[in-house]
DNA sequence: TACTGCATAATTGTATACAATTATACGATT
DNA sequence: AATCGTATAATTGTATACAATTATGCAGTA
């Protein structure tokens, strides 16, 4: 796939109508139980109810709205209890991924997590927040693309994608920055030795660290409590 | 919820199309790179072309096929490797699963959990093939409810389906059937004794030990080697 | 032969029309 | 007043029409 694919496919109307509804339920704009109807959503984006229903299907596969047949498409939305699971899953998951990356990652990848480890170092002590942030997303995907496997690829970057909807509700803080770089320096050393046990567990503790900053930060405060 | 409604759902809820071409591609008709064409799919289905978009779009964020925009959709298929990851994926979220089922698990969910071993039981020294195939999906259902977290539950719903697919291409044999049940008790003995430990390493190991005997029943010669 | 350019066909993307189903309003009946 | 039944409206489910894009075949040319 070259690189005229990806933008084409990123900006088609599939792709615009599905991540527009999908933003505007993790961010909160729908809330649990609203109806949502094909037609007023579809005037909405300007577009009709053809794509709409395509994005349907997709959320109610992800599980962000249940679809009733011949009644309508319901928002489930998310809880402050299902952002705590995701991460005690994705916890487990990313420590797979490292596990896995010890054995599977290319040189190439390699030297790609070094450079961002030293690139996030330089920004975190200069406190530039919005480089972090991309360094930050960057360094994860890097670590999927590693592990080797693209069945857990492709499960990583999905809760990856709700981790970045999350975030944006609770506020960015540059002292996590400094943290978060050690834990991936810890993460890349391991994976560079082939230690897997380290790898693995150094990943788990990263994430669960992440989230445990998020709290701190007023997670709570920002979803329903059920 | 009434009874009607489930039934309505689960016939609905992942649509005839899409529950078609998903099995399809599971069962290996449809072949990695094959190209999926609307109108074939459509009129082989007797269904227009509306209901096959939709489908496609579920399947691709599935990542079971993959659309190229204005050109097509590419079957990706699942090879041997993709297989194991799922279950080494499963093996851990199972454990999980079984954690939080500790914690979390009803007194109605126990009864019936324990109800479960027993009928295996009888079922495993009788040779009855269906119906200890039905328990065992039944066990692990049970397990996603008990875990108390929909986003685990929804995760490990959409593995287990893929395992029900990939277990027909294998011979079915008893022979697990009675070491199968044995774990089950393992897990629930643990479950019952808030031995949360205990009863993730059973779980784990028990997704371990079904694969492998899948592996020992042809997994390799089913699949695609990559 | 190999390649280019154009016309045609095939396929996907989107909008719309119609059918099926469900929700709602309102009058009749008790 | 409350409830039931029916007519109407609203909404979803599906099919089809048309537009946009891509693939294909073929004549012409070097």
């Amino acid at each position: 796939m070259n690189v005229k694919d990806e933008v084409t496919d990123k900006y088609s109307l599939r792709g615009r109508v599905y991540s527009k509804i999908r933003e505007d339920i993790l961010d909160g704009r729908y809330r649990n139980g609203d109806e949502l109807r094909e037609i007023a959503i579809g005037e909405e984006l300007g577009v009709s109810r053809t794509p709409v229903r395509e994005a349907f299907r997709q959320l109610e596969l992800e599980g962000l709205i249940r679809i009733v047949p011949n009644k309508g498409a319901y928002v489930t939305g998310i809880t402050a209890k299902d952002v705590k699971d995701i991460y005690m899953i994705r916890s487990m998951l990313e420590g797979l991924a490292a596990k896995w990356a010890t054995e599977n990652i290319t040189d190439e990848q390699m030297n790609e997590m070094e450079e961002n480890i030293c690139l996030s170092e330089f920004h975190s002590s200069k406190g530039h927040a919005a480089q972090m942030s991309e360094l930050d997303n960057r360094f994860h995907e890097i670590l999927y693309e590693a592990c080797g496997s693209k069945m857990l690829e492709h499960q990583l970057i999905e809760y990856h994608e709700y981790v970045l909807r999350v975030r944006r509700k609770t506020l960015s803080q540059n002292k996590r920055g400094s943290e978060s770089t050690e834990e991936h320096k810890m993460i890349m050393e391991a994976i560079k030795q082939k230690d897997a046990k380290k790898a693995e567990s150094a990943a788990n503790r990263h994430i669960v660290n992440a989230y445990e900053n998020m709290v701190r930060n007023g997670l709570k405060e920002a979803y329903p409590e059920n």
